[in-house]
DNA sequence: ATATCATTTTACGTAAGCGTAAGGTATAGA
DNA sequence: TCTATACCTTACGCTTACGTAAAATGATAT
C-alpha cells in the first residue's frame, strides 16, 4: 500500500490553487521540493499535501503572509527534525529551545484567532441588526 | 455642539493608519470627499470617521479587497440615499430592490463570517491541542 | 513675524503573490 | 504509434494597496 501521489492537476483540483502557486511555494521552500516521475512531473504525497492545506488556512482563516507562514512553518520543522533525531542529552538543550521556539509561535497563532473570533462575533451581531431591520422593512412592517 | 471635526493627524493616529491611505481611500470613492479647511486641509466628520472604521473592518477581519468593499458600500449608500429620500409611491419600487439588494449583501456577509468562526474554531482546537503537547514535553512529562 | 511642523498635489516606485506566454518534453489513451 | 493533453522551466508582466519623494502652501506657537 505504497502512499498515494498526486499529479498537479489533481492537486490543484483538490486544493482550489493553480499550478504556478505550487511552483511558488516551492521557490519560496514553504513546502519541500517533491518528488517527480522519470520525465521530471512533481507528484505530491499526503505529507506536502497536509503541508499546502495547512498553508492555506494559515492564508486564508489567519490572514498570514506567506513570510509569517514560513515563520511558523520553521519552527514546527524544527520541533520536528528533533523529534525525529536522536534523543541524546546533548540534543535536550536544544530540543527546549525549539519547543519554547514552537510554543511562542502557537501561543501568538492563538491570541490572533482570539481576537478574529471576538471581532467577528461582533461584527456578526451589527450585520445581523442590519439584516432584520432591512428584512423587516421589505416585509412592510412600519419601523 | 457642532460636530468634532478631525484632522489628518488625529484621523491617522486614531484608526492606524497613513495620510496616503485616507487619500487613496477618497481617490476610489471609498469614503466622500471631506471637508476642508480655509487653506485646503482636511477635516474628517463623525461620518467618515465610522465609514473608515468601517472599512478596516471588513478589510482586516474579513479579508476583503477594497473591490469587494466597494461593493458593500455601495448598496449601503444606495439605501441610506432612498432613505432619506422622498418616500413616494414611485420611489417603492426602487427602495424594494435596494432593500433587496442590502439583503443580499449582508447576508454574503454574514455566510462569509459564519464560515470563518467555524474554520477558526477548528484551527484553535488543532493549535491548542499541540500547544499542549508542547507544553508538556517542556515540563518534561512523558509523552 | 518667523520658525517649525503639518498638509497639499502630483507622480513615480514598490512588494507580495501570483499570471501568463514561450518553447520544449511527458504521459495517457485510441 | 500517434494524438491530445498535461507538465516542465524560464522569465517577464500584472494588480492591489499603498510608499515615498518633491515642491509648494497652510497652520501654529513663540
Amino acid at each position: 500500500m505504497a502512499a498515494q501521489r498526486k499529479t498537479v492537476e489533481e492537486v490543484v483540483k483538490i486544493l482550489g490553487v493553480t499550478p504556478r502557486t505550487l511552483h511558488y511555494y516551492e521557490e519560496m521552500g514553504l513546502i519541500p521540493a517533491c518528488e517527480r516521475t522519470a520525465g521530471g512531473h512533481r507528484l505530491y504525497d499526503e505529507e506536502t499535501m497536509e503541508k499546502l492545506a495547512h498553508i492555506l488556512r494559515l492564508k486564508e482563516y489567519l490572514g498570514y503572509s506567506l513570510h509569517e507562514i514560513r515563520t511558523v512553518i520553521d519552527a514546527e520543522d524544527e520541533l520536528e527534525r528533533l523529534r525525529v533525531t536522536y534523543h541524546s542529552s546533548v540534543d535536550d538543550k536544544e530540543r527546549r529551545l525549539a519547543l519554547t521556539a514552537f510554543s511562542q509561535e502557537v501561543e501568538k497563532i492563538l491570541a490572533t484567532i482570539d481576537d478574529k473570533m471576538e471581532r467577528l462575533a461582533t461584527m456578526r451581531t451589527t450585520f445581523a441588526e442590519r439584516l432584520g431591520r432591512a428584512q423587516d422593512l421589505l416585509a412592510g412592517k412600519k419601523v
